[in-house]
RNA sequence: GUGGAUGUAGCUCAGGUGGUUAGAGUACCAGAUUGUGGCUCUGGGGGCCGUGGGUUCGAGUCCCAUCAUCCACCCCA
């Protein structure tokens, strides 16, 4: 072998595909449901747009992006998320210009040059939506009602869903201000990490996990301490909509999230199956996302959910996927002289509207029907010589191993009558 | 970026204190069955023992380095 697939990149088999697929199609049937509409922005992008639009104190751009000059002497970055993306397209395109709001969803790969472990790896897959032009609260609550109806689909239990606010940049300045307050006596107690957060991003100190930190900001001022009036009402009137839908959620004032323009609301869900990396989605409101990267104030609201976290917790919880897809039919050919005639009848099982195979290493009969077994398709169909003649052929049912003689020129017809129609 | 554990057939794993041609189960291929899968039996192919150094008469086994995987910190999906 010349070499092994890079660190932290995963190949996703057959097998595992069909269930990739199975999540990927339930998030699209929802999307359609809640009128959402696919983008595909490019996989790559220029550095800036991820250092302007994700913000340039976050880890994400500090340390996890995948940058590289290419020959034409551009700064190129692979996508690390992608709402950046999605907002300079609505803004390359011009999508601001025709109806509002714009809601659009999109699924694909992501990197991050992190170090891999339990459901954390260096290309991963998101499935996203945002809605860029609405700064009402009900949007807010319409996305995460669409997450938790997704994930309610897919079988998911037990899982946890966090709020918060974090408030408009007033509301954040004063937080800031009352915090460095708060803070200051007890710098010297923070960790290092912490201690480099208290004049850079303080809010960030909110949600270390490091013991002494936690139990310092546990008596500090937290977002929801300092909402201004039109803040603190649009966050309690997204909590009113989940209470109306019937949507069970924990206010977490620690949450806050690592992006630089988020705005209003913040929201995360949790997963206990999992290990440490424990969340499966999350999102919020970035009013100040579209400025920051050259458009007019606008107002967005998004989120985005782990593909690789969802299976994980999928399977932590016992659910089935589906398996690789099998043929409706294998055509075995008793005779090495009647090979072209097989090869006849496989095309026309599969114009006939049949998924169907054959063997093609020149195998014994034996050894195709014992191929044929392994592949589970539900019909095999035997050419021999002497039913050949008649212009006959036999039809296997592989479940209950029963044989019946068919005519050629009904063969396709016939077998699907078996598989849908009854008898 | 920091720390811990682990690397032996495709897969799951054996290989006391260094000692001949490195094993099992399973999977794969073939035969038993001259035109019929699953069960059973028999046989066969398949190993730079992660990689590179070192110690030794001799290394899968001991030492060092390196890479990879898993797990945790950090951060996030």
């Amino acid at each position: 072998m010349i070499t092994a697939r890079p660190r932290g990149t995963a190949d996703i088999l057959p097998e595992e595909a069909a269930g990739w697929r199975y999540v990927e199609d339930t998030f699209r049937t929802i999307c359609r449901e809640y009128c959402y509409e696919e983008i595909r922005p490019p996989i790559f992008e220029h550095t800036e747009l991820f250092e302007r639009g994700v913000g340039d104190t976050t880890d994400i751009v500090e340390k996890e992006m995948y940058t590289f000059r290419d020959k034409g002497d551009r700064s190129i970055t692979l996508r690390p998320e992608l709402t950046a993306p999605v907002v300079r397209a609505y803004l390359e395109n011009n999508l601001n210009a025709g109806p509002q709001p714009v809601k659009l969803y999109y699924t694909g790969p992501m990197f991050r040059y992190d170090k891999p472990q339990a459901g954390r790896f260096r290309q991963f897959h998101q499935l996203g939506a945002e809605v860029l032009g609405s700064p009402l609260p009900a949007v807010d609550a319409e996305l995460i009602a669409m997450i938790m109806k997704f994930y309610g689909r897919l079988g998911l239990k037990g899982l946890e869903l966090h709020i918060n606010s974090v408030g408009c940049p007033r509301c954040r300045s004063d937080l800031r201000e009352r915090l460095q307050q708060f803070l200051d006596p007890r710098l010297s107690s923070l960790c290092s990490n912490c201690r480099g957060r208290f004049l850079r991003n303080p809010l960030r100190i909110l949600d270390c996990k490091e013991k002494e930190c936690a139990d310092i900001s546990s008596g500090a001022p937290t977002t929801l301490d300092c909402l201004c009036p039109d803040c603190e009402s649009h966050f309690s009137s997204v909590k009113g909509y989940l209470d109306r839908l019937g949507i069970a959620y924990q206010v977490d004032s620690r949450l806050v999230r690592g992006l630089d323009y988020y705005t209003n609301t913040a929201f995360e869900v949790m997963s206990r199956d999992i290990g440490a990396q424990s969340s499966i989605g999350g999102g919020g409101r970035y009013d100040g996302l579209i400025e920051a990267v050259g458009g007019q104030p606008t107002p967005g609201v998004g989120f985005a959910l782990g593909v690789e976290r969802i299976l994980l917790t999928m399977k932590g919880q016992g659910i089935e996927l589906p398996g690789r897809d099998r043929p409706d039919v294998f055509v075995v050919n008793a005779d090495p002289d009647t090979e072209r005639e097989a090869f006849e009848i496989l095309f026309a099982l599969r114009k006939g509207g049949l998924s169907a195979d054959k063997d093609y290493l020149g195998r014994s009969m034996k050894a195709q029907m014992k191929y044929a077994g392994k592949t589970g398709c539900r019909f095999v169909v035997i050419l021999g010589g002497n039913e050949l003649k008649r212009g006959a052929a036999g039809v296997k049912d592989m479940a209950s191993g029963a044989q019946v003689e068919m005519t050629l020129n009904e063969l396709a017809g016939q077998i699907k009558k078996k598989m849908y129609g009854g008898e």
